[in-house]
DNA sequence: CTTACCCTTACGTCGCGTTAAGGTTG
DNA sequence: TCAACCTTAACGCGACGTAAGGGTAA
């Protein structure tokens, strides 16, 4: 018998044995076998198909469709198959570089907000779109909660985002605040997000940013009145529309829960 | 009993309740429990982890990360995380970015090779790195076959390379030839490509560019010298190096096989 | 005779989705 | 009444990797 045995075209390609010999099951290299003791001997041509397989691989085909390349597919066959792989690699290098700039931006956000927590920045507020998910708690189900799980499909586009009521606080304090998630306007108006009841654009607006953090349950507002609307007061400011904010992180240091948000507060 | 059940929470955030009885498998979302009923109670913040859950998961964690940033890591855990998963996705899209790239370039020439079967063009060949595989069919084996397999992972950057011999053909025709890989000289500097024996640097040279076909076993050469060297002796040049060439795509049409090679044959 | 190599079959991997059987709850 | 919930269990995917148990080549 000549021809290589398995082990030698493994060695010489570095690809398993098992692979070769899955290969043969899925019907893209078949070897001639020795009939008497059931080696397989491969020969040049299973060699040239197992290089163009391990090329069609290269490029990502599954398994069957290098199949097809390797043993049937004529030029035309080719051409479609490039093409849509090329779409494919189109579609998943575009998804992954959407994550990573979200994931970046979030890095970096979270890597500089420890030297801004008890620091007023006075800046414009991003312009975003605003979609309340719950109110104090409770949930917005039933059949109208359809826009809810759309905006769920666009992480990690959207954030976490709570919204004070539209009512001033007489007293001195915020005491309602409302959870939702948001999207900057450039992200909403590329993804055509729905606009249904609980959707509000909110606009840039001169505004005093700062971070804060919360512990577990019950502290959000406690802390958001001490640490960002008490100084905010003292220093003489006025608010004049609802505060806005971003959930930054929930983490666990030492057993306990310890929030990071970053809040604008807008100012006349 | 208060809080939401399974179904709702599943129709809520779009999630299959399997999903959800996974996570809690998994420690991820451990909602409470009706004693009697057995059934899973969410509360606000199940559903706040639960979010959290899906955020990480739209980074692309795993499970078991996820798991692990919902219930238990500090700020500097995340900032690890993020940062290896920052470079994990950077590399990935490398990696895609590659293929891709490769893919469209092999797609075109695939595309503009019909055109150019029988037309010869005067152009300089493209300098490159080529490396024997095998010599006659019969392949290098052994232990000093270790840089093929260098070869072979860099795949979908190399191309399937025949070489003529160096001796040039004084009865007007080549009998031999010798099939490698090769690499682009930039391709070559990027990814240290190892020197061994067989390895050879071929600079740019003056050549003729032509696209040919052969069908299965033996008929390559005889095609190459009829639609490649004879029409190009007849034409009055001079050959004055090997010619060399790729293997563009082994096809099948109507039940037999077709090669299209590019090749240059260099002239003086 | 050794021993490195070959064979087959079958099960494990990841992150779930799906299906099924058989029962309880609102 | 009947959808919705519970449990355990298993199977599927894709491309292999791994292990068991036994035969073969040089």
């Amino acid at each position: 018998m000549n021809g290589y045995k398995i082990g030698e075209v493994s060695r010489v390609f570095g690809i398993p044995n098992e692979t070769l010999r899955y290969y043969e099951s899925r019907g893209i290299i078949t070897p001639k076998r020795d009939v008497e003791s059931g080696y397989r001997y491969y020969d040049v041509w299973d060699m040239n198909f197992l290089l163009d397989s391990l090329w069609y691989r290269s490029y990502g085909f599954s398994l069957a469709d290098v199949g097809s390349m390797v043993n049937s597919d004529d030029l035309e066959t080719f051409d479609e198959r490039y093409r849509q792989r090329e779409m494919e690699l189109i579609k998943t290098i575009d998804k992954y570089q959407k994550i990573l700039t979200c994931l970046s931006l979030h890095r970096q956000r979270l890597a500089k907000m420890g030297g801004e927590i008890g620091r007023f920045t006075i800046t414009d507020s991003p312009a975003m779109v605003w979609q309340r998910q719950r109110d104090q708690g409770v949930l917005e189900k039933g059949e109208s909660a359809d826009h809810i799980r759309r905006w769920v499909e666009l992480l990690p586009l959207v954030n976490h985002t709570f919204l004070m009521p539209e009512a001033k606080p007489t007293e001195g304090e915020f005491k309602d605040y409302c959870w939702g998630f948001s999207a900057t306007s450039e992200i909403a108006s590329m993804y055509d997000i729905p606009m249904t009841a609980g959707t509000q654009y909110l606009p840039s607006f001169k505004s005093i940013r700062t971070v804060f953090t919360a512990g577990g349950e019950g502290t959000f507002m406690d802390a958001f009145n001490t640490n960002v609307i008490d100084p905010i007061k003292a220093m003489g400011h006025t608010l004049s529309r609802p505060p806005v904010g971003n959930l930054l992180v929930r983490t666990h240091e030492k057993g306990k829960m310890k929030r990071y948000f970053e809040v604008w507060v807008p100012i006349k």
